[in-house]
DNA sequence: GTCTATAGAGTGATAGAC
DNA sequence: GTCTATCACTCTATAGAC
């Protein structure tokens, strides 16, 4: 057989850059193409199910990183009290990479939004909880009161610094609610 | 002539309803029809320039909404002790019922995650920096030193609750949030 | 009769599935 | 590449308020 023109990661990369970029029903088969490379047949081959099967593979890629960048790191957290100080600078760092600054949305909050939901929605509720759930444990740890309220305001509040960031097309402003975040969580633990 | 099935009004707030619902590419003339009980005749009679001028009057709509019901208040607060609290707590009743207490998302923040965002840029930005500068107006005549980033945190706050609660399929997660950041700015106005 | 809101068949282009 | 369905949109025609 010829060799594979791209990875199965990297063509589950770009396939996740055409879902942000254009949302599920706005991703067309030939961005799909021009962003990849792969002519229809190619793409029909690894994800015989279209572009449901695309969408899902994205999903369970983005979960992974998450679950090992970002949950299972903060669930790690011994008890410490420098420990979940650390752990939550480290999802912090870990968030700003992976949304480059605020110059890249998140897949899942931008499926939460439209009627991809309906199709996607234990993926994208999962995300969610997960990473809640994982950061309230982190904060609980640290002897935080109401973590779990404190992990719905940070995580609710990431997401809505990427909808302010590309709104106001400054990526600045995600930066600015980055650390406004952190320093809410900091003075909790404190 | 015939007598009009609908109002304007009533028109372009089922045509909101459709693109909150399915996105500005996921809005098909059918799906618009379907909402609205109006032919393409119709619908291009009211609308020359298409689903771009469609949308452009749902966004002016909202802004208009958005104007009248939020900025102007803001704006308008005194300098009495009690006004900024006043009119910062009218704000929040006024985004919980327009937003439906976490049922309705906000179509603007969901076009600025899209690839849509490119279309209707200037209305997206202008949006949010009105909403920001007028709350930030209000809060800083209610003594706040960071009236500014407390103003971009709590509509990002906002956004990142509608986020949520559509991911999570509960909208009590939104009335939380909603009463989380309206402490916040209470407690910088106190 | 004029004008406007209606309806919907028909256009070429393009969608996603295979 | 081939397929059918559907896309956004055009055009012609009619109904009815003035």
């Amino acid at each position: 057989m010829p060799a594979a023109l791209l990875s199965r990661d990297d063509l589950i990369a770009r396939l996740g850059d055409v879902f942000r970029e254009h949302g599920f029903e706005g991703a067309s088969l030939s961005a799909i193409t021009a962003a990849t490379g792969l002519g229809k047949g190619s793409l029909y081959n690894h994800f015989p199910g279209g572009k449901d099967e695309m969408a899902t593979a994205v999903l369970a890629h983005v979960d992974a990183w998450f679950e090992h960048e970002v949950y299972a790191p903060l669930r790690d957290t011994g008890r410490d009290a420098e420990d979940p100080r650390q752990a939550i600078a480290a999802m912090f760092a870990a968030v700003d990479t992976y949304f480059r600054g605020g110059g890249r949305i998140c897949l899942v909050g931008a499926f939460a939004l439209d009627a991809t939901r309906d199709r996607f929605a234990a993926a994208v509720q999962d995300y969610f909880v997960r990473w809640i759930a994982a950061l309230a444990a982190c904060l609980r740890r640290g002897g935080v009161k109401h973590a779990r309220a404190l992990a719905e305001t940070i995580v609710a509040g990431i997401q809505g610094a990427l909808v302010l960031s590309r709104a106001l097309n400054d990526t600045a402003a995600f930066g600015r609610q980055l650390r406004q975040l952190q320093h809410q969580a900091e003075s909790a633990l404190a």
